[in-house]
DNA sequence: CAGTGGTCTAGACCACGCC
DNA sequence: GCGTGGTCTAGACCACTGG
């Protein structure tokens, strides 16, 4: 880290970015785990040889992704996927009147068969890859919500199969289980006609238009990990977007 | 700005919060106009009495919201509604494959009436509030996208009758037009049946499962100056929602 | 080349949480 | 009272832009 100004011109990358990119490594590589409180400013500036202010830089930036969580008096602690930050950051379904609350879920089926185009597709995934498949229903305050497909790549959740039940957070259960952070997700949004299908989960007249949501989650290095197609009732509810 | 450290130890408020705020209000002031190159850094410093420091955090919150654009090399211009950035920053619906275009814009109707209920709730207005409807369909390519409804309190936009044709890029209009700029904007979205209106607008079945994104967009003193409810066929485009 | 924003440093003090 | 992150300052140097 001492050559920090030799800037050959191109490949120019300011110190603080190169410090965050080494603390993200940190992550990676389990050396910080999800709740851990990590070094003071003040030591990892003497550790890595740099001063207070650009390690400064380099946490607020990670802390800006939701990567670490910094509280004055404390110290700065690694992200968890707890219930209430996940609901916020995450899902954005809210009912259209009363608070935002996390749905409950009820399993239905849990397959493995090979990817399709879509999921090749969305997962990086080469042809005759090889997919885990959950099917659940959500519900909130007794009603159906929502019905939705996950679509895992085995190769990434080894033992998958000698898992017993499925919690309702599944991003805890990436974390706890195969150390997988989901970082960032990517969600495409249409309104579609309820599937036969659909409309027997969700307790609902066939064609009733259903929100599909389509979201991709992301691991640290930026590889994806999850596929989730979800097909919500917003007869009660509604999908919040904030745009700045 | 010589009292910067009283701190009655309850309603603290930074000192770079506290020139934001004083630099926000040269925005709605219109002392700085939108496209206009503001002093910099350090003529900042000198005339507020802070350091160029302090000047900096409260430029870079405000550039994170989109209400100024730095340019290293150039200077700080206080941000303008044109295409590009409004297509990026508010229009999420993407065509799913190729590159994000702004539609065009068809006027079907100009109305004046009495808000109702709905209307009064997001604009913040008092029972017999008048509004002014503006109803367009939208096409992406020479297919109709979406039929939109947009609603203004005629309060805030005098003379709305007396102008002639409404361009596409409404936001510009608001900003030259009323100097009202457009901070930020609050969607909720939901899968609802074409109505026949819609239907007719978008030239596709009854009942065909549309997008209804109602949306409200607020100034720069964070008042509520636009409700839009837009209804959208999704079978070639998409919304577009990023999560972290 | 001068001027701008961007980075980096060093040091002081403040608000907060915990003992 | 101590250690943490948060703010504020002052100054140096770097990267970028335009004349």
């Amino acid at each position: 880290m001492a050559e920090a100004g030799d800037a050959a011109t191109f490949a120019y990358r300011p110190l603080y970015l190169q410090v965050k990119e080494s603390l993200i490594r940190r992550l990676i590589d389990g050396q910080w785990q999800p709740g851990q409180l990590i070094p003071s400013e003040m030591e990892l500036a003497r550790e890595i040889g740099v001063s207070q202010g650009t390690i400064r830089k380099a946490l607020d930036a990670m802390a800006g992704e939701n990567l670490l969580i910094r509280r004055q008096g404390r110290g700065t602690y690694v992200a968890e996927p707890e219930e209430s930050r996940i609901l916020f950051q995450f899902f954005r379904l809210m009912p259209d009147s009363g608070e935002p609350t996390f749905p409950t879920s009820q399993v239905l089926r849990r397959t493995r068969g090979a990817a399709d185009r879509e999921e090749r597709a969305a997962l990086a995934l080469g042809t005759g890859a090889a997919v885990w498949r959950i099917e659940r229903v959500r519900e909130l305050g007794g009603a159906p919500l929502m019905a939705e497909t996950i679509v895992l790549p085995a190769a990434r959740f080894p033992g998958f199969d000698a898992l017993g039940e499925i919690p309702n957070n599944v991003y805890r259960l990436y974390s706890e289980r195969w150390r997988i952070t989901v970082a960032r997700a990517s969600e495409r949004l249409k309104a579609v006609a309820a599937t036969p299908d659909d409309a027997k989960a969700l307790g609902c007249p066939r064609a009733t238009p259903l929100l599909r949501i389509a979201r991709v989650a992301f691991d640290l290095e930026n590889n994806p990990v999850e596929l989730r197609l979800s097909r919500c009732l917003t007869r009660d509810a509604h999908y919040s977007s904030e745009l700045r």
